[in-house]
DNA sequence: CATTAGCACTCTACACCGACGAGTGCTAAC
DNA sequence: GTTAGCACTCGTCGGTGTAGAGTGCTAATG
């Protein structure tokens, strides 16, 4: 445990270092107006604070900066967990009154990165547990036709297929009342199977040309990604001066080209808000940025993740009291329903 | 117009500094194979083509490198139109024999960027004279709705709604019943207007809540951005030495950012192949890159647009030639329908 | 007359040096 | 316990010198 002196150090130097990115010395503290002490005391405090691996030097002789620890104790000790100020960042922008939920999920994404300068990026729901809602073929031309399959959840697929002549516009029609009339409810995961064993006998009793019909059919509920990702704000951090050699961001960009690393850093972001620093990430490309995440709720059942990312060196409290604050807002949004 | 060996040693110069980056000295040149000159002819030749604006120097002492019209000489001249080897790189990619559009383009823009290390863009055709096909209003739970709106191109959108309790279930019904009773066939930029013309007065005699459920159909039929724009590579141009300095990088993302930036800058590519290096083009960010830019065939009036962002230091025999050959196989691809 | 060898010149890149300043740790005095 | 003072460390910045690559010009050459 860290003494009141100590603490309020500690607390100064995050501050500043968060503002300046320049490692802090003691003189400068000393001027600082929350403290009444000469600069050679506040070295012997920072002493301290470095053999309790807090804070770092860059050099023998240069000021502190924060270490990872260091802001792990900061984020834990010194950010009240009561902020709870709604910012209604979001309700503010929202004047139409009426709510289309991808909009203002897109929307959260802008709003994020353009107020913190970092990148934001949120996920919407895991949509594996879904159920097919609905089949449908809708013929465009001789030759092409648009498949759309629509979840449980309100999710729409859609796929154009260019389609050969030998299939006509009545076997496509028979085909989508089959699926419908045996598919309708099944999980989405499960879709595949299903039509395996419970479609492909019926099709070919009914159908002309079902084996070929059976290979397009298969390809429209041929389940993709499961989750959607928004990203907004990706040249933010280009500003931050951590970002100043292009190595880095080669990295970083990499990362933001896979939805699946993305999907892979955020998966285990539970309930709640989480803040992971530096080394705590699992993802290589992170590991000297820190991630700040929560989650907000659909519907009951339906759980998307929120997050920021950025340098080590941020503005936890701000970020934090935001995310929090937003996350919390999108759930009541979704909830409520439209606020007219 | 230039001699035989101006001919010749332009075009080395700019091949070799295509490959290494690094401004092509007499010396370096007179060692060339392809040359039997001494280095000191060989600057005569240098000379005369820096005066005819073709080549530049980097500081008075230093080697040569090719200047923008250098560049467009070397495009205009060297690169024969009959390059015309079918590469074939779509089509060795899809095993399957069943082609989903987007997917293929989607494909495409990696397939692209992978093969050049430059930065691919996609457009999707503008679908801004596409007629509506059919409108869906599909309840998922007591106060939410999704929204289907499929287009005679086969562009699908989806929206996902809460709605208040004052709107029942067969009301939904019937106001999609009325929507596709009028508005099927209309051109998509003009359904607000339509709505407001056909619709409004029948609502009103068929609907209870008419005016809520108006301003609900409003914002479901109201379009909004035409063309769908893929990315690919973005984080490849990175590696070229000419985006060492992050300026120049936050500049080129802020730019990808927008989507209508990116429209705007592919806007006039008409049919054919274009090259635009450097000033050439219009978009400020994209001052001292190149663009190189074809069009594909979707459908007989449904043109999309392939480019490829690079350094104006960039493999243009190359990239034109696989540019010429992907976007003409993409056209075939999709006028035959699936190859069986 | 085109080509080439030679030479003086220019400019960059790089390493090195020294001064300066910011900051530290330690010690002795308050 | 706190502070002033001092020696020491290290990074930054400007200047300087050298090596190397390259040029332009001129005079010699075939």
């Amino acid at each position: 445990m860290l003494t009141e002196r100590e603490s309020l150090i500690l607390q100064i130097i995050i501050d500043d270092f968060v503002k300046t990115a320049h490692p802090v010395g003691s003189r400068k503290l000393a001027k600082n107006e929350r403290i009444n002490l000469s600069a050679a005391t506040i070295r012997n405090v920072m002493a301290d604070l470095e053999e309790k691996e807090l804070l770092e030097k860059t050099h023998t002789s240069s000021g502190r900066i924060p270490s990872e620890k260091g802001y792990r104790y900061y984020v834990d000790h010194f950010i009240s967990p009561a902020i709870n100020d709604n910012l209604n960042v979001i309700t503010h922008v929202i004047q139409d009154n009426i709510i289309e939920l991808e909009r203002v999920v897109q929307l959260s994404a802008e709003i994020l990165s353009q107020l913190t300068n970092y990148t934001a990026i949120i996920l919407g729901p895991d949509e594996t547990d879904a159920t097919l809602k609905q089949v449908q073929l809708l013929p465009l031309s001789s030759n092409t036709v648009v498949a759309i399959l629509v979840t449980s959840t309100g999710h729409v697929e859609h796929k154009s297929f260019t389609i050969p002549h030998e299939i006509s516009v009545s076997d496509l029609e028979k085909t989508v009342n089959i699926l419908n009339e045996r598919l309708v409810g099944i999980p989405i995961v499960k879709l595949t199977h299903a039509l395996e064993t419970e479609v492909y006998d019926i099709m070919r009793k009914h159908i002309k040309n079902y084996k070929l019909m059976f290979e397009y059919i298969k390809n429209v509920l041929t389940y993709e990604e499961s989750v959607k990702v928004y990203i907004d704000g990706q040249a933010n951090l280009l500003m931050q001066p951590e970002f100043k050699d292009v190595e880095k961001v080669y990295d970083f960009y990499c990362f933001l080209e896979q939805e699946e690393a993305i999907i892979d850093l955020l998966k285990d972001i539970q309930d709640g808000l989480q803040v992971r620093i530096g080394q705590e990430n699992e993802v290589e490309a992170v590991k000297d940025l820190s991630l700040i995440a929560s989650t907000y709720r659909l519907s009951t059942d339906r759980l998307g993740t929120i997050a920021l990312i950025g340098p080590t060196r941020m503005d936890y409290r701000k970020v934090i009291a935001l995310l929090k604050s937003l996350s919390r807002e999108l759930t009541t949004l979704f909830a409520e329903g439209q606020t007219t």
